[in-house]
Order: structure tokens, then sequence, then C-alpha cells
DNA sequence: TTAAAGTTAATCATTTTTAAGCGAATTATT
DNA sequence: AATAATTCGCTTAAAAATGATTAACTTTAA
């Protein structure tokens, strides 16, 4: 069989059954081992799949698997998510100059925005990419890319968010509780979240209810720096300490 | 048969099957391996097929396989381009810092690129994806995305690449010429091109056969400047200007 | 923590495929 | 008709792919 064949017959399966292992594919398509290792090697190196110890495993649908445990519950609040960053999206006038954080939710943001007059700014490899296909004019911050989110963090990147002036900060979060604020389980990715924060005049955390009463090692923000769209309250306390708008579902 | 005859035949059943063996071909046209092979590799210098070891398949029916859709626009000189990619990628030492401009020629070295002590800087969107996935530590510039190349550019990206200090560089050109020296037809990719250059202990040009000779709108550097990396020169008085490694194809 | 089980990369021998050179045949040019 | 240029198929040395083997490594579970 030759080789490309092979490939091919291993990106579909690979991305139609999410994972396949080594031994699968051996027998499914008649080849030792060897072979079938050093073709998902080679696939591995064009960045079409994800090796892993004994097979490997799909990039499209893992996006968030290799992230943390969090993102099993992400892919439940789905219809949540998209009325966050609808409203969101409404939020965008003429003359904004937006920063867009990385992350699952903002990305579903991008797709709803319309606003082709505004200048977005993301520090998200695939943000960026896709606010580029939409047509809009785009900026990315400079920096070191992560490897699992595809974000650029890291202290240049820090400082390459600092030339920048912002009407309005659209910020994902992995928790947000009443005395911890916002937090986020990486250093890097929070410092970059304070940053974007800070050098903006509004800055929106979207945020749905699974995120409540969570806290993560690093704190990037107070409550009531950000106003906060969310889906629904669990508690009034939240109301008090900060601005929220609440997304009827 | 006349080969012109041929190179339909073979494109033909190439694009119905979406891919083929020498074998195959060689039977079925009633024609020496030999020819086929020869067939195969002025078509895929062509940009018509992808020819690979065993045969040869289509490009139109793998598209997002072979290449991102961003690089799909310029597929001429295939082969020559993958030698120089391979030459230039053994040039990289563990403890390099390299620039990788954006462009299909340095896409094709990130593919062959095995050294993953070095650090690399890029100014392309996808070069710096492909870059990741391999594993490397990798940095991408900030700055404006232009929307047909996925490239930053402009003075964000300039700026941005005037705080690093590059121990190679490799660029990618649109024309070569005595007189003119390299060019390409953006005045602000030019520009980038030029800073890292200029940031640069060395710059590598890549060039295949088919830039020799073309001038375009925006110099970004003189010959002397940088090495050239090509697969065959026409004209000895490149060598006079410049240092030149002909990889031999 | 350690041992057992499973998985991998590296190496080698074998087979397959290729590129390059060469002369014969065909086609184009003078 | 003679000469040059191109095309073609064969041969051969080199390159690449493959599968088996094994030592090193990772994971699992005691």
């Amino acid at each position: 069989m030759l080789s490309q064949e092979r490939y091919k017959l291993i990106l579909d399966i690979i991305n139609d059954r999410n994972t396949v292992t080594v031994a699968e594919l051996s027998s499914e398509l008649d080849t030792s081992e060897s072979t079938i290792r050093r073709d998902l090697t080679a696939l591995d190196r064009l960045g079409k799949i994800r090796k892993f110890f004994g097979g490997a495993a799909s990039i499209r649908q893992n996006e968030g698997f290799f992230e943390d445990k969090v993102s099993v519950r992400e892919t439940q609040m789905h219809e949540e998510k998209t009325k966050i960053a609808k409203y969101a999206a409404t939020l965008i006038n003429d003359s904004d100059f937006v920063y867009i954080d990385a992350g699952t939710t903002t990305s579903r943001l991008i797709d709803f925005i319309t606003n082709d007059k505004a200048t977005y700014v993301t520090n998200g490899i695939t943000h960026g990419r896709k606010l580029i296909h939409r047509g809009f004019k785009v900026y990315i911050i400079g920096g070191r890319i992560k490897e699992t989110t595809e974000a650029i963090i890291g202290t240049e990147g820090v400082a390459s968010l600092r030339s920048f002036n912002f009407s309005k900060a659209f910020i994902g979060t992995n928790g947000m509780d009443l005395q911890a604020g916002f937090s986020t389980p990486d250093i890097e990715e929070a410092l970059i979240k304070q940053t974007a924060i800070e050098k903006s005049y509004t800055a929106f955390v979207l945020a749905d209810n699974s995120k409540f009463g969570r806290v993560f090692p690093v704190t990037f923000s107070e409550l009531n720096k950000c106003c906060v769209i969310t889906d629904s309250l669990p508690d009034d306390r939240f109301s008090k300490e900060t601005i929220v708008k609440e997304v009827s579902i």
C-alpha cells in the first residue's frame, strides 16, 4: 500500500473516532506496527494529529481535551455560552478598539461578531485566524506560543499588550468567586488577562454559571474591575460586587 | 504517444482516483516506468499533482492535507523548493535563535526541521502553529495580520522584531535580480523582511531558480547582505555578488 | 517504591522505488 | 537530406520504505 494512502486512511480513522491505538491501526490496515508508528510520527510532525503513548488522537475534536478537566463541562454549557457570546457581540461599536482573550467562550463570540468597522486585537492564534477570515482588521500580540491552547503568553506578550489602549476587552475565565475574584490555572495566561483588563476602558468577563464559586491557583482580577456577562446568577451577592449582565436563555 | 497527451491522461486518472501508483500508470498507458516518473516529476513541478514515493496524488481532493489553504496558491516548483527546504533545515544548530519568514518555501522548511533545542520566531500565523505542533519553542511577533497570507506585517510587526537578535534568519523572496537585489510586491512585507535581515547575524534567502532575474516593486535587501540557497544558478555573476549555496536536485 | 506488562525508538536486512546516465528512436530545424 | 533536439526505455547505483528484533522507556498495578 502507498504511504500517502495510508496517511489519508489513518487521518480519516482518527478524525472519525477521535482516538486510536497503534495495534488497532496495525490490524485494520494490515501493516506492521513499526510502519504505523512511523506514519503517526510523520502526521504528528505535520501537525495533523497528536501522537501519544499507545496511539494517536485527533486535533480538531480535542481542542480543550488537552487543556484541563473543566472542558468536559464546557461542552455541556454549549447553549449558555452561545447566548453569552451572542450578547457580547452586540456590544461592539464602530469606533471600538477591541481585545479578545484566547479561550473557547471568546472563540464562540467571534462567530457572532458583525461589526467590521472596529479593530480587533487578540492573543489567540486560532482567534486571529478566525477574525481575519471574517474579513476584520486584526492585530495579534507578540510573544511565546503556548502549545496546548495556541495562545500568546509570557512577558513578551504582556509587553506587547502594554502598547495598546482598548475601549473594550472580552475575557474568559475558569473561576469566579466572591473572595478570590476571577481566577485561572495558568500563571502566564493570568498575567495576560490582567494586563488586558488594565489596558482597557471597559473589560467584560464572559462566564457561564458553571464558573461561579470556583477558585483556581491564580487570580487575575477582582470582581469589581470587570463587567460580567453570564446566563444565570446563583447568588445576589455577586451583583453587589460587580456589574452583571444576565442573558436570558 | 505525445507527452502532452500522456500528461492529460495521467492528470485525469489521478484526479479521478485520488492516488495512483507508478506501476498502475505504466501498465495502463503502456509506457515504461521511467517515462511515467519523468511525467510525474514534470506535473509535480507545475503544481498539477503531488508526487511521492511510489506514485502520485491529486491536489484538489487532498486540499488541506498536504498544505494549508493559504499556501495552495503557489504550488509551482515544488520539488525544487523541497530540496532547498531540506538543506536549509540542516543549518539549524542547538544554540540558534532562528527567524522564519512567512511564505511557502519557509513553510516547507518547517517540515524538515529536527532541532528542538533552538528557539524559533516567525511572522507567519500558520508557521507558528506548525512549529508549535512539532513541539518547538516558538515566539510569534506582534502586529497586524495580512488577510491573504496570514502573516504579521506593518509597523507594529517591525517594532516587535526590533527587540530580537537572531543568529539565523530564513527569508523567502519573490524576485532576485543583479541590479534590483531581493524584491517583493508588498511594501509592508518588505519592511518586515528588511528588519529581520538587519537583526540577524546571518540571513539566508531561499530562492528557487524561477525567482532569478525577476524584479518586484519593493527591494528589501541587496544581494551581498544575504546568503542564497537555491536549486540551480543560471548566471555566474550572482555568485560574485553574494554567497550562494546551490542544492543539487 | 518496585516489578511486571506494555510501548517505543533505534537498528538491521530485505524489498521496492527512484534518479541519472546512456544509446536508440523519434521529431524538429536548417 | 543532414543535423540538432527531444523523447524514450533500459541499466544501475543509490535512496527509501518496510517488517522484525531488541534494548530502553512508559505505564500500570501490586
